[in-house]
DNA sequence: TAGAGGATTGAT
DNA sequence: TCAATCCTCTAC
């Protein structure tokens, strides 16, 4: 079932975060699907000097995130990567989930082919390689979730506390103390994750 | 309008 | 460890 703008809306993105693990990622285009289960997210905050909306900061880019709950948040990294964020909580309270690796399910030959890669294991272990494996980028940042091309679905399946990993950040050291807040959650031993 | 730097990745 | 690569933000 796909997920609702309710539970986008809460206002607790770690949790949020944390509940996203082992929902499952679709997109569809040219009638082709791809999709993966979340085994890797970050929470962002614009109370925290992690996030590109820290003190309320607001500007072309950043103006995604401080719009409803539900919506795609997709920016540049690096002049290279597109990053891929859900815009969570309600209008102009800008926090986002970033979501860093995918376990693939369906399409695999598809992201294969996108990734130019032939190592199953490696397509989508990261947030800049995983956009690039479901095809998604910068066009689709403020597209909504409950639409056709990029939604969430919740597979019904139960993920037991003792498997999700939390940690700090990764890459965001330049954000002092907030760089240790433990916003960062993974399933445990799952071969997909960015980093071992 | 110029300059610095980044929520990364893959090759060396 | 380092370059790729270009958009975003800040300072002038």
């Amino acid at each position: 079932m796909k997920l609702k703008k309710s539970f986008y809306q809460r206002p607790c993105v770690d949790q949020i975060a944390k509940d996203l693990l082992g929902k499952v990622l679709i997109s569809r285009f040219n009638n082709s699907l791809t999709s993966g289960i979340i085994v890797e997210t970050e929470a962002y905050s614009f109370k925290e000097k992690g996030c590109h909306a820290y003190n309320n900061l607001r500007t072309a880019r950043t103006e995604t995130m401080f719009g409803d709950g539900g919506k795609i948040y997709v920016y540049l990294c690096y002049g290279i990567h597109n990053m891929f964020n859900i815009v969570t909580n309600k209008k102009e309270k800008a926090e986002a989930v970033l979501v860093r690796a995918i376990e693939p399910i369906e399409g695999t030959d598809l992201m294969i082919a996108r990734a130019s890669t032939r190592n199953s294991h490696r397509i989508t272990s990261g947030p800049g390689k995983l956009t690039k494996a479901l095809g998604i980028d910068r066009t689709m940042d403020g597209q909504l979730l409950t639409g056709y091309d990029v939604w969430i679905e919740d597979p019904g399946t139960k993920i037991a506390f003792s498997r999700i990993v939390v940690t700090k950040r990764i890459g965001i050291d330049y954000a002092g103390e907030d760089a240790l807040l433990p916003w960062r959650f993974y399933l445990k031993d799952n071969p997909w994750i960015s980093r071992p």
